[in-house]
DNA sequence: CGTACACTAATTGCATGCAACGTGCACACA
DNA sequence: TGTGTGCACGTTGCATGCAATTAGTGTACG
């Protein structure tokens, strides 16, 4: 970020993720978090290639913990290392696309599940207040206090769930997810969202498990089919393709 | 470490897990295959360190493959990584089962629902021979065959689904499925499995991707409500520790 | 004109070396 | 006796070097 004096007319590169290194032992980490932030924000396309040599020029790091980021960054899912040769950045089908959201779904569901079974009850009354600072930026339609509220809501419910398995897989998908563009936020999805989670909240605090994982698949599922809808709308010819399963499955 | 190469007559050490090293390209593959198996049969258990430098001694390979393989370990689940310190093999908790079956079971309804749908005609066929060979196995009462079938079934739906991110997003959740013990196959059991493999196949054959979704994850919710009563029966002491409000005690 | 083959260059896969960090212990000191 | 400090050791984190393998290219030959 401060070698590029002159400021960037030129196209984004993956240059301007360089991080600063202090020390010993984060080299690996920081890579990865480049690397990957880079393929999420479309700054390395897909099909593109990753050469473990010029990813150390550029990111100023030894090749091996490049080697060990793009390790990681296969077990995501963001690329693809073919044997005696380098690493290329994944395309999407639509058929991923399907597959990641509905993950997602179940793995919310489980979480919701837990966190109102098992969580104490000081964390959710803390989610509540999240809930309701949602659902005030919401109502002052304000996208992007909302998003972040929204992220906050979101940990703090896999915390409740206090799994790490669950955990770590959760934010597994939740990367692959963010390949899918951006969710933008406008006032009716919000206030969409805002009603989902209240149902979610109140499950939670009733210590319903029942009723918090199936608010949790309906909100996952609100969010997998308009996304799905909008990438649709706008690659027609793929419609023919997928028969759209929109199926409701039940989790016990 | 260093007294018994050549033969273990001692208890069942890492030494045994060795393997042969072919020229190149493998070896990362190898210590992670190696590492994983011992784990899963129990020779290195659970809360037991790592060192990066004796396991190099023992499987034969230099530390970076080791290192390698232990990332991925850590990315299954299956070790524990502190940052200036070793590695050691996770414990697992009853939540941790609840969680990895919930997630394998939304994972093969979506597989089953994804062959159904996409799969070409021969595949489907293969798929109901495989199934009429399990069928007979389990009459024969021959668990061991019809195992060894069961793993081709459901190589081959997973197959038929075709896409790589459901495919090595199963493949982890089915090792983590596999620490919670062997599950040996009774006689009924194995006649329950025919027949929600019979309801899974006829789906796919008539291409009902709803109803083969539905019918994997009948049969996945089968299995984990077994696994987990012969859990629960076993160690009765677990029955308080899932019911007591919480245990905030994290992976040590 | 198309194909097989050898050769070169590029790139990964693994091995090894070195420095940093953390831990435990001994010892001095209050 | 309890506590702080320094030192030595073990272990990891990263850098680098070398060999194996693959892709690409040019050339000879059918």
């Amino acid at each position: 970020m401060e070698a590029n004096d002159e400021v960037s007319v030129e196209p984004p590169s993956l240059s301007s993720y360089r991080f600063a290194r202090g020390g010993r032992g984060n080299a690996v980490a920081d890579t990865t978090r480049a690397l990957r932030e880079a393929i999420l924000d479309g700054v390395l396309a897909p099909n593109e290639w990753l050469r473990e040599e010029s990813v150390r020029e550029v990111l100023g790091v030894s090749r091996t913990p490049v080697r060990e980021a793009l390790n990681r960054l296969e077990e995501e899912g963001l690329i693809h290392r073919t044997p005696g040769q380098g690493a290329r950045v994944t395309t999407l089908t639509i058929e991923d696309m399907l597959v990641v959201y509905n993950v997602r779904g179940s793995l919310e569901s489980l979480t919701a599940r837990m966190a109102a079974e098992n969580a104490p009850r000081p964390e959710k009354i803390a989610l509540e207040t999240l809930h309701r600072a949602m659902a005030v930026a919401a109502d002052r339609g304000d996208p992007v206090e909302f998003s972040r509220i929204n992220i906050g809501f979101h940990a703090a419910l896999t915390a409740m769930a206090d799994n790490a398995y669950l955990d770590r897989l959760l934010s597994t998908v939740e990367t692959a997810i963010r390949r899918f563009g951006t969710r933008s936020f406008s006032a009716e999805r919000m206030a969409h969202i805002v009603l989902e989670h209240e149902a979610i909240v109140s499950a939670v605090i009733d210590a319903d498990g029942a009723r918090a994982a199936q608010a949790a698949l309906d909100h996952a599922e609100f969010a997998r089919t308009s996304t799905l809808d909008r990438f649709l709308a706008r690659t027609a010819t793929l419609n023919q393709l997928l028969a759209l399963p929109r199926t409701r499955e039940k989790h016990p």
